[in-house]
DNA sequence: CCCTGATTCGC
DNA sequence: GCGAATCAGG
């Protein structure tokens, strides 16, 4: 592959977006991170700094282009569906796992923290709430050894999508759900009942 | 171990 | 110019 006018604007692209370099080589096809580390050295465009020589460039927002267009929507829906407080941290009802009912949740080797006796540290599942949104949600088969398998939503139904960022390392979970999988065994044991 | 970008240097 | 190998960090 040779780096054509075309591939080189979406090297560009992409690069601008803040894509790493292995993503970039992926899209591309044909040529590996180095080759695209090395092509972006070479036009000058090391980071997104002012390549252009004098003018500093702006830290430049750089958004993370989010189209969402989850549902062609045959009529007019409501996609906007705020968040479901479903975690409380009053009432004894917090389900930080996602509720997997009798379902057997599908996953590579590694199973889903099946809820228990919890109490997840508030910052911890604010985490989690937060990360969700940045979520790659994949389904299944786009799991990998190195997507978080976190599922999230309820299996039966249509929103239903495994977390998929990078995970930590060895484990099966994002950084943010390895928090709120696995807790120090600290906290207490369980509420004297 | 996984990943990131940076650099070098033979081609 | 190209990019694998290597380096340096997280």
């Amino acid at each position: 592959m040779s780096w054509t006018d075309e591939r080189v604007e979406l090297l560009k692209k992409m690069w601008g977006e803040g894509q790493s370099a292995s993503q970039i080589a992926k899209e591309l096809g044909g040529v590996t991170r180095n080759a695209v580390i090395g092509k972006v050295h070479r036009l000058g465009l090391s980071n997104r700094a002012g390549a252009a020589g004098t003018a500093k460039a702006e830290p430049k927002p750089a958004p993370k282009a989010e189209a969402a267009k989850p549902k062609p929507a045959a009529k007019a829906a409501a996609p906007a569906k705020p968040s479901k407080p479903e975690v409380v941290m009053e009432t004894k009802s917090a389900t930080p796992p996602p509720s997997p009912r009798k379902q057997i949740i599908p996953a590579g080797q590694p199973l889903p923290p099946q809820p228990s006796a919890n109490e997840i540290s508030p910052e911890a599942l604010a985490k989690v709430n937060a990360v969700e949104k940045k979520a790659k949600k994949l389904s299944l088969m786009e799991l990998t050894e190195r997507t978080c398998k976190w599922p999230v939503g309820d299996p039966a139904t249509e929103n239903f999508w495994f977390c998929g960022l990078p995970v930590q390392q060895g484990k099966p979970y994002c950084e943010a759900h390895v928090g709120v999988a696995f807790q120090p065994m600290s906290a207490r044991r369980d509420r004297r009942r």
